[in-house]
DNA sequence: CAAGGATTGGAATTGACTTTCCAATTTTGC
DNA sequence: GCAAAATTGGAAAGTCAATTCCAATCCTTG
């Protein structure tokens, strides 16, 4: 039995210049579909922003929807290894604050528009496109992974308790982040966003101070 | 100087008639863009649902931009209004966790669809429709008011320490729940919501009981 | 260099949506 | 009960987006 074919067909490109062109579109629309939204985003939109003609978005993406898709992928892997050096390394308070706060020179920067890059896809599509769900889940699943496994680090090195419940801490962390980002961009400030982490990062603080306190309760 | 009349005139209903038929159009407005967003939402949806005809729509409401705002007002207030009792009494760790668990249970019943009323339409709206955006500012401010009410009620009481930012605390909160959400609605469970509130209000028990240390050893 | 696939341009089709308009019809205030 | 205002139905205009199609042109490979 074969696998069924469900995603619609994303040809990849065979030439050189085929790769920039789609490489060009997609970049395109990641753009477009982030500060706009997928719905406000029209394939003429894309066109005039990628300098290309129709049929080549139709011949390299399919329709719409494969080129939404493939915009869920870019923004989950490629941001993702944007931020590889500090992810690979979140284990310790100091290094979740750097991360946080790189964040919010971020939002800074734009004036908090668009929000976070996935969190803004998934509010969008999650209820209306199944196969979209999907994507922006393993997206969100792999940043969660990252805190989590810093954390976890941070436990088998004793700065945490061997009890404490790393998962629902890095869901904790995630989640501030992703709601921070939303009352970010609707007061258009990134305060809310820098209360809301760090407030969850000083949670975290406290519990490796508890962990201290507990050691040397024991020497 | 006269004020400037920036907003599409929203016209109210003259007869009794009318104001079945305004509030039936609000109501079928306001659950299909929370069910499929605003973008996803057409004119012809909404006259099916609501059972009127186009003119009774733009009759009431001037344009889709009228009714959208009429929507967010519609959120923002009756969604508090619902809550009162309990927005009401945020004022000990149990109210606070009875409430987030209400909401948890909603989320339950509709398998995590939509996530949060006002959180949707914000991540829609907040950066191509600035007046939208001001109301949904408005929304989360009335709930972060509710919270830090409570907060501050717990902290005039002896509850939380009187150095105790009550505002960062809300706005966690809140973040928790907004992230909460958008998490639980990608991954279609309302686990995510339910740890990462209860992770907040965990930290906040903490610091009441840090209070009631601190209290009883200066007896 | 010739064949065949890859890539591209641009027109054409189709359909849906927003909004306007006007002619009924109903309700209200007097 | 009557004039004025409110409400309603439904057609129609105008716009724009998604997608298809086909005829070029470009590139690769033998």
């Amino acid at each position: 039995m074969q696998t069924r074919r469900v995603e619609t067909r994303v040809k990849a490109a065979a030439t050189e210049g085929g790769r920039r062109t789609r490489d060009r579109i997609l970049r395109a629309a990641a753009e477009l579909m982030f500060k706009q939204g997928v719905a406000g985003t029209s394939i003429p939109d894309v066109q005039r922003r990628a300098q290309v003609s129709a049929s080549q978005i139709y011949h390299y993406f399919g329709d719409k929807k494969g080129l939404t898709a493939a915009v869920i992928e870019y923004q989950s892997t490629v941001k993702l290894e944007q931020q590889r050096p500090l992810l690979d390394h979140l284990d310790s308070i100091d290094a979740l604050r750097e991360w946080c706060e790189r964040a919010a020179v971020r939002l800074d920067a734009v004036h908090c528009a668009g929000g976070c890059e996935i969190g803004s896809l998934a509010s969008e599509l999650s209820d209306i496109d199944p196969s979209a769900r999907l994507g922006l889940a393993a997206g969100f699943a792999a940043w969660q992974t990252a805190i989590e496994s810093g954390l976890a680090r941070m436990r088998e090195r004793g700065d945490l308790g061997a009890d404490e419940d790393v998962s629902a801490l890095a869901v904790t962390l995630l989640a501030a982040i992703q709601g921070g980002m939303l009352l970010s961009q609707v007061s258009q400030d990134a305060t809310p966003y820098r209360r809301a982490v760090n407030v969850v990062i000083d949670h975290i603080a406290d519990r490796v101070a508890a962990a201290q306190t507990s050691r040397s309760a024991d020497r």
